[in-house]
DNA sequence: GTCTATATATAGATAGAC
DNA sequence: GTCTATCTATATATAGAC
């Protein structure tokens, strides 16, 4: 790993860990042992490093995206819940959850990178659920971009809701999101 | 409204304006006409105000639940949902989800305080999911607790989301939440 | 590409006058 | 109860040596 992703890297946990604006270069500086001036070598602002992070998780959801195309969509389904298993397992929030809570104190820059990661998420899901209702592996009466977004916020919020009560109730919403798409 | 209340007023405007760690008594000193010393003088620490304001969502709600004991649980779920239709109309965030993101920055003492908030949401809105489906106003196929936690993250996160998407989403999915409760 | 040194701004907080 | 003045810490960011 570079030194450019593992600024990028350790940024996205801190992010997701305690919020953009708690988090500063010295953490990172801390965290990988380089100063604050030569992470601003490699990211003259913090927005500059705010966009950089949310690219990354573009880039990544593009990468599951591929690697799930050819798979059903219950297991499409799956590998999307799964990325919010892993977050909750980090003890960590989405950061679209992170980000939009902060949203009136961010640059432009990073608030449209932001709204483009959201709509990549919900098209996608929007397209798997399309897929599974047609192949009659899921069930629901609403239009799939709206099943697409209840399932998405309860995904976004319990990880958050969940740091308040109990981890435990993570598994299950999400067992729950699964059991209510099933066809009777 | 006393000083006291006013200042509180202002921090939670804040925190779901824009997050904890963004604001400071500069803001508020700016926004009510008193210098951030006075501030201090009502609430010694920031996270003094910060209990105090999540102190004040309590009280409001035990008024709101008590306000609509006698309801019938179709009223006391959608006063539920009216709050976070006041939230979204103020282009705001839920305190809850707010600062769960930024929880691991927070004092115990604010932590104790939102775990005890985020306890009487869940535990009231058991309630009524639980008297509504005796009464077979509702449907729904998991545990009271469970579909509790559904529509809760469904509103705690849908405020947030829609900031990235479009206003209107929120009304999507609030009205998917009344649809999938209606007894088929 | 990383460093030291520094500029500038702002944060939370306190002391003491009125 | 509110003020002025100030302390201390930390933030983002830049200049220039190596």
């Amino acid at each position: 790993m570079t030194t450019k992703e593992n600024i990028i890297d350790k940024a996205d946990q801190l992010i997701r860990d305690k919020g953009y604006n708690a988090f500063s270069f010295k953490d990172i500086s801390n965290d990988i042992g380089i100063k604050t001036a030569s992470i601003h070598y490699h990211f003259p602002t913090k927005s500059d490093l705010g966009v950089a992070t949310i690219k990354e998780h573009i880039a990544r959801y593009e990468t599951l995206k591929e690697k799930v195309v050819n798979e059903s969509p219950l297991i499409q389904l799956e590998s999307f819940l799964a990325v919010h298993t892993k977050i909750k397992h980090d003890n960590k929030v989405c950061i679209v959850g992170s980000l939009a809570t902060d949203l009136n104190t961010l640059d432009q820059s990073i608030k449209e990178e932001l709204k483009i990661f959201a709509k990549l998420v919900i098209d996608w899901l929007t397209e798997v659920l399309t897929e599974g209702k047609e192949q009659k592996i899921f069930d629901f009466q609403t239009s799939a971009r709206t099943k697409a977004l209840m399932i998405i916020t309860n995904m976004v919020a319990i990880v958050q809701l969940s740091r308040l009560t109990n981890d435990d109730d993570f598994e299950l919403v999400k067992e729950t999101i699964l059991t209510e798409l099933r066809p009777k």
